[in-house]
DNA sequence: AGTCCAGATCATGTATACACGAAATGCACA
DNA sequence: TGTGCATTTCGTGTATACATGATCTGGACT
């Protein structure tokens, strides 16, 4: 955002609403805000104008704005989104990387991968996954710099980057999804390969192949999270998830 | 939009700027459009909020909003942007796409067809263009709206679909732009080619065939833009696109 | 002449007061 | 007791007044 007040409003809100401060659907009036937020209700309006093209809340009409809801449709939705606009990046970046950009990749490959492996030795999954979590979104993060292309950039950080990076461990927990099953590492191995394969497809200029590396990975990231919500069960699919926790999810 | 004192300065603003009314890097203040306009500031900030996040306008912190300028280098970010999310649109539409939603379709190219033909046979470029490019439109909102995606969609959507129902002629033909050069029948009947295959593609369920050929389509009404763009000269070039010129050359 | 600083000017951002509409309450009536 | 309508409440949307920061003007100094 740009204005300071506004500012203010739009962190407090955006921050709240990630970490699962307010219930999804929770109404969202200017005049309760104002007074706790300790600015008027104008930057708080335009606030919430924000967060709704963030796609975080909802604005009706002289109703009033509320958090938004997210059903799994609008959760597959949002995966699709992030699919098509991550692979293309991928393309992209195969094409337009230049040096600099292809070494902030292997950094986070790299550190991706000795994280990993102290954490296939050790265990301490606790102490690790942070590590692992920034490391992979540095990883994608790099990408979609070395695209070049910024108004997918923007995008696909709206879409919901940011919203791992800020959101930190939140509901997720509450909705007893358990972020990490015991038998996950393998799968965090996979994970790897696939960066160790899109990093190559990019460094070697082959966008096609980083476009569909891009592309499986994304869409096994994306199954997982959907077999995980399915798994945790009804409570979750029907009490419907904030915006949030599918975007973290993710 | 949703209130409305913002609609009408939405709209208002929203058609100024695509029909050149005002130059790209324009102040747009709001202490000098609110008596124009008839409704005061605030709902004027709203809309240049709402005009900012369609990518219309840029707002500076204390400084004020102006008409977005754009650049080749954004245009081309628009274009790809727009490549990513239509052609990941029509892989969806084959796999979601219902019968009423392949009538459409099909509807759309079936009429170009016809409006193909004449043109080839009576040349009346005049009277028929208006009508290829609404069912052109018809034809990209049909598979979108096929995908079954309402994000995508609605990406899209603000990308510059509408921009092109509601633009009009407008300010290409002052930039020297011409939109119909007479030997552009060969193009058009590629175009109709494009739009049979693509047809076929989802109708017969082949997602990745349907992306392709989208694919392919968009990246040669890309390349023609651009074309067209570069040959209309530096004058074109140099004085910046408004974003609406850009978009409807799209 | 050119540069730099101070004051004035002006547009933005913010707060507040007012008006309209929507929802909730409560009362009358069946 | 349940239903329908009037009234009240309350929150949004809008207008306007105020404060802050940015730009512009003019003059002094080098």
């Amino acid at each position: 955002m740009k204005n300071v007040n506004s500012d203010i409003a739009y962190e407090y809100l955006r921050k709240r609403i990630l970490n699962g401060a307010y219930a999804p659907g929770q109404a969202l009036m200017t005049n309760v805000l104002a007074p706790n937020i300790g600015v008027s209700r104008t930057p708080i309006r335009d606030a919430l104008r924000q967060l709704e093209s963030d796609g975080l809340v909802t604005i009706q009409p002289r109703i009033g704005a509320s958090v938004k809801k997210m059903d799994l449709k609008n959760f597959r939705d949002s995966c699709e989104l992030r699919l098509a606009l991550e692979s293309h990046a991928a393309g992209l970046a195969a094409r337009n990387r230049t040096n600099i950009d292809l070494h902030e990749i292997s950094l986070a490959v790299d550190e991706m991968r000795r994280i990993t492996n102290e954490l296939g030795e050790t265990g301490a999954v606790e102490r690790l996954i942070p590590g692992l979590v920034r490391e992979d979104v540095r990883f994608h993060l790099a990408i979609i710099s070395a695209a070049k292309n910024d108004l997918i950039k923007k995008e696909i950080l709206r879409l919901h980057l940011i919203n791992r990076v800020v959101s930190g461990p939140s509901a997720l927990a509450k909705a007893n999804v358990q972020p990490e099953p015991p038998e996950d590492m393998a799968h965090r191995r996979e994970v790897l390969t696939s960066h160790v394969e899109i990093f190559d497809a990019i460094s070697a200029g082959r966008a096609v192949e980083a476009k569909h590396a891009m592309e499986r990975h994304i869409q096994d990231i994306i199954d997982r999270s959907i077999y995980r919500l399915a798994r945790a069960g009804a409570e979750v699919a029907t009490r419907e998830l904030s915006a949030e926790e599918a975007m973290y999810s993710a």
